[in-house]
DNA sequence: CGCCCGACTTAGCACGCGCCAC
DNA sequence: GTGGCGCGTGCTAAGTCGGGCG
């Protein structure tokens, strides 16, 4: 395009910036530099200096350590905040419970009686669509989703792919995906379930484990059991590090007796080794346990399970994701994590909130607690919450991916990657028009969206300083994660990234991007008079970004493109690959296709620690069916042979032996492709796409492929996709 | 109108259960 | 029956994004 000159970089109408110069908290180191070195290899062929370099930065950037004072600031505030919310009681808990008789897909025998309650029919007849007056955004999404709401019951205009009928499936028996959704951000009617399940108590040491400082001490309950948690660490990499043990010692010492304040004051001198020999003869006494209090074990986990694992959301019994509050212990963030090593307090009831309907059993906190709050707020869609004490964040207790309300917000999410598909490329030809803009805003806006885009990189928002690792997205990015190259390895325009994203999993990639287009041209001039530390995109954040892609198109944000492309990805590269004739080739297709997604997504893993031997295992599993197939060849060859002596042309001999070698045949490509797709897997983590990026209809229509949805999915992701599973034909199209 | 926080999704890792070979 | 190992599952940290408030 000739455009690329039509604007002089000097008329560009600079503004205000959004984010001032920054100082970061400046420490970052990555993770595991074995690990990266490896990673990179894999993924990015052999750029040795990369890892060094990085690492000679980070002794560069060590002498600034300005932002510890933040933090009391950030409490005070935190504070306030809770006081604010205990007001804020709602209205709206009013429900009203139907029951579904012939609803026998979640049997809930222990609930029945609650179900049991007057039905409401008018309420629930969700086939009549009235909207409501309600003008928000929710209800338009509701109404897009509606349209393209696969109509089992009822087939309006076959308008999308997987909007035929299924008349041998008995849609009464199971959910109905495409049941009417309650409007104006209501998520539910009715709610009831039994509460939490605490961490269990601390038991004291026995008298015989003793913790030493100089000599054998004895500590108090408080102090022992926070002692306990870094005992039990002692063989992790952890707590070697020096943020790690300077956060603990100084959280340890806030539980210590004054006496014990005074005596102990040099972490290294404690000696913890008795302490972690008793948990590790603890944990072996539990493995080498007998089959009958391991089962009792197993029986009352199940109860707790039945008990408290589950809650009654509307008419259905539903499973909840994570019903035990997490115990107490050390605090393990990720990366350079500033925070690690801090104590994580017990959680008691008095510090829970309980969500359920004012008119359901309310869960009872333990005798003789309180719970901290019962609120009835059925705009949320959790059961249980409480403030964690590291980061002052909250946690939730909310249901289980199989759950109505986990399921419907998925599909609800690929129906809005569905609606980018169909406008991707206008907002593509808009941002490349953008990157000439006269507006230095909208250049950076249009070049944050071509890499999140292309890259698939996160939105980025920005982090406090000092408060978590130093981690950035696609708009946090900082001029020093980029390095331009206007010819690198016979390639013009490369564009070199190096930084660490979410979990502080390095990303590190080479591109070449367009110039003509001016992507380099203006990452020159993002860069221009810049430091190191300062933002690539100074006139940008998340939010901005998302205003725009809203304007674009209704629902859209930055993780749109992540899933479209994702789910996209999929669809190509099974189409490119799955030609092969026989299953086991297939899944191995399907595997590959998975794994193009998930080096998109950058979803990495560590290599398993066994990964080494358990390839060996395998070769050699290889090499002796290969003897036995030579074997079986041989013995097929002199058993025709014999049969050709006798004359008998159909020996049954030879007929066995034939099946046998073709049987080991199978055997041993089955192992080959397993070596195959386990090699190539090594430090790709392709559960994380599978899970949350992969239109899940689209694998269900791999059918159509002669591939059975359950060699792709297992029973609980099989639970988790039940909708697209219930939903799609083989015919369907992303 | 920016910032803060609540709600919810996405993420990798540890661990232990169950299955398979012997 | 046992031992090893691979996979599923639980756990919880770390993101995204929107709404509300000062």
């Amino acid at each position: 395009m000739s455009g690329d000159h039509s604007h002089n970089e000097d008329q560009i109408d600079c503004g205000s910036r959004v984010n001032s110069h920054r100082h970061k908290y400046k420490e970052h180191k990555h993770k595991d530099h074995k690990k990266d070195k490896e990673r990179e290899k894999l993924k990015h062929g052999n750029d040795h200096a990369s890892d060094k370099k990085h690492r000679d930065k980070d002794k560069m950037k060590h002498k600034d350590g300005s932002t510890d004072k933040l933090k009391d600031k950030h409490k005070e505030k935190k504070i306030k905040v809770l006081d604010g919310k205990i007001k804020k009681e709602k209205e709206n808990g009013f429900a009203h419970v139907k029951c579904e008789p012939d609803d026998d897909f979640y049997h809930s025998p222990k609930h029945e009686k609650s179900l049991k309650r007057e039905r409401d029919d008018d309420e629930y007849d969700f086939k009549s669509k009235k909207v409501k007056t309600e003008n928000d955004k929710k209800d338009k999404k509701r109404k897009q989703m509606e349209d393209i709401k696969p109509k089992k019951t009822k087939d309006k205009k076959g308008e999308t792919a997987d909007g035929k009928k299924k008349a041998k499936k008995e849609p009464e028996e199971k959910w109905k995906w495409e049941e009417e959704r309650y409007t104006d951000g209501v998520k539910w009617k009715f709610l009831e379930h039994k509460g939490p399940v605490f961490a269990p108590p601390y038991e004291p040491l026995p008298s015989k484990v003793n913790f030493y400082y100089d000599k054998a001490m004895r500590l108090s309950p408080e102090a022992e059991e926070v002692a306990t948690f870094f005992a039990k660490m002692l063989d992790h990499e952890y707590t070697t590090k020096d943020i790690f043990r300077k956060n603990f010692f100084k959280d340890w010492r806030k539980e210590m007796t004054s006496e014990e304040k005074a005596k102990i004051t040099d972490l290294k001198k404690c000696n913890f080794s008795e302490m972690s020999d008793y948990f590790k003869a603890q944990s072996e006494a539990r493995k080498a346990m007998s089959k009958e209090e391991k089962l009792k074990i197993k029986a009352e986990n199940e109860r707790l399970l039945q008990e408290y694992g589950f809650c009654i959301m509307d008419n259905h019994r539903e499973r909840i994701a994570n019903f035990r509050i997490e115990p107490p212990g050390l605090f393990r963030g990720r990366g350079d994590h500033p925070k690690m090593g801090m104590l994580k307090r017990r959680i008691r009831p008095k510090d829970i909130i309980v969500n359920c309907s004012r008119d359901s059993k309310h869960p009872q906190p333990p005798p003789g607690t309180k719970w901290k709050e019962v609120r009835h707020d059925n705009k949320v869609t959790w059961l249980v919450s409480w403030t964690e004490n590291i980061q002052g964040s909250i946690k939730y207790i909310m249901l289980n991916p199989s759950s109505r309300i986990k399921g419907e917000k998925d599909w609800q999410k690929y129906e809005t990657a569905r609606r980018l598909k169909k406008c991707v490329d206008r907002i593509r030809t808009q941002y490349r028009d953008d990157w000439k803009s006269k507006e230095m805003r909208i250049r950076q806006r249009a070049v944050a969206l071509y890499f999140i885009d292309k890259l698939a990189l996160r939105a980025g928002n920005e982090k406090e300083e000092g408060e978590t690792a130093d981690t950035v997205g696609c708009c946090s990015l900082r001029v020093e994660h980029l390095k331009l190259y206007p010819e690198n390895d016979g390639q013009e325009y490369v564009v070199e990234f190096d930084f660490l994203g979410k979990d502080s999993i390095r990303y590190y990639n080479k591109v070449p991007v367009e110039k003509r287009f001016q992507v380099f041209k203006n990452l020159q001039l993002f860069m221009e008079n810049k430091e190191p530390d300062d933002d690539l995109f100074d006139r940008l954040n998340t939010s901005i970004l998302n205003k725009h892609l809203q304007e674009l198109m209704d629902g859209l944000t930055a993780k749109v493109f992540r899933t479209y492309n994702a789910s996209i990805t999929l669809q190509q590269q099974l189409k490119e690959l799955t030609n092969d004739e026989n299953v086991p080739a297939k899944i191995l297709s399907y595997n590959r296709a998975n794994r193009a997604v998930a080096i998109l997504c950058n979803h990495q893993r560590a290599p398993p620690k066994t990964f080494e031997k358990s390839m060996q295992n395998l070769q050699t599993k290889i090499e002796a069916k290969r003897d036995q197939l030579s074997d079986a060849k041989r013995e097929l060859k002199s058993a025709k042979a014999d049969a050709k002596v006798r004359k008998d042309e159909k020996s049954k001999a030879v007929e066995t032996k034939k099946k046998a070698v073709q049987r080991i045949e199978e055997q041993l490509m089955k192992l080959e492709v397993q070596a195959t797709d386990r090699e190539e897997n090594k430090q790709i983590a392709l559960g994380t796409s599978k899970l949350n990026y992969l239109d899940p209809r689209i694998s269900v229509a791999c059918k159509k492929w002669g591939i059975p949805v359950e060699k792709i999915y297992n029973k609980t992701q099989r639970e988790k996709f039940a909708w697209a599973i219930d939903m799609a034909d083989e015919d369907f199209e992303f």
